[in-house]
DNA sequence: TTTATAAAGTCAATAATGCTGACATAGTTT
DNA sequence: AAACTATGTCAGCATTATTGACTTTATAAA
């Protein structure tokens, strides 16, 4: 009965990761990972009007510069009656600007104001300060690692069709 | 001014993984991949009138069986308020049972039900097949960096005294 | 050019999940 | 007996998400 009704491995040795401990503590790893990789931009939003939304939006605004509503809504996955409130506000506030688009005018292309840009700076120096120490203790090959299985992870949404998250990563 | 007001790397390859870009680039994967974990479990969970609070307390019920009611709150991080809501739902549609401590009576002891596990069995099957494709694509040296990695994210909890998360995992 | 479609914005109602504060009850310690 | 601990509960509120219906403006198609 050795080997039946199981996949058979090429050593036992590489299958170890596979087994259904491993995979339910990498849950978990990745459950309380990103506890930790969101609870330093929420302590800062807490001295605000803000939430984690809005930190969502401010970042992909500064990473995309001038990118359409329409494609904020695709990268959030989000619908445009939740994005709108978060947005509205910040656009109040004087965070966001909403210039109409130059061919199409039905668009509107956003942009940080500089205050947004200070928000966005506080903010992301806070994950990044945190990212920056977990790479340079894991070291270079273990960042390759990471990145490897988070992008294999992402890689199951496009497998099951939910969404096309690939495309929007720079 | 050559290497003035910079930490001085050993070599310029080993420190390319610590810019700011390949930070931001992280912090992205972090984002889309902890959507992509979450979203199996999520699907699944709506064609009950459960949410992903209650998949969180199934899941710690189900991997530390007979764990006291202050434990599970330990490890969720959230008020007993919250967390009574959700168990109070899950005892009353008969999927987790609270036992009276037996040294200390006034402990609560959790445990999942026949139905409890049925469900609990469900949402971890769908995850772990997501966790299993992306271990088994990415290489089990891949996944000791991932597993490094997001130690070490955690770490940054520890250091700044919010929470001992370290000691949740098994 | 009228008609249909598209992008963005808005209003209203509802749900899930978190929070604080105040209290109650039972059991354990001092 | 008094103080403390573990759990549970009520009420109120905030954030972020949902669905559905509708408007305005602009582009594309008939």
């Amino acid at each position: 009965m050795v080997g039946h009704n199981m996949t058979i491995p090429n050593s036992m040795d590489a299958m170890l990761f596979l087994t259904d401990d491993q995979l339910l503590q990498g849950i978990e790893l990745m459950y309380f990972a990103y506890k930790g990789f969101t609870s330093d931009p929420d302590l800062i939003l807490q001295n605000y009007t803000y939430g984690r939304a809005h930190h969502r939006a401010v970042h992909f605004i500064n990473r995309r510069k001038g990118l359409k509503v329409s494609d904020l809504l695709d990268i959030l996955g989000i619908t445009k009656q939740s994005l709108n409130r978060v947005l509205r506000q910040l656009i109040n506030d004087g965070l966001v600007e909403s210039r109409m688009g130059r061919k199409d005018k039905r668009e509107r292309n956003l942009f940080l104001t500089d205050d947004g840009e200070k928000l966005e700076r506080q903010l992301s120096d806070a994950q990044r300060k945190r990212m920056r120490s977990a790479y340079r203790a894991a070291g270079p090959d273990a960042v390759m690692g990471f990145r490897l299985v988070l992008e294999k992870i992402m890689d199951g949404d496009i497998l099951f069709g939910s969404t096309k998250i690939k495309e929007k990563l720079t």
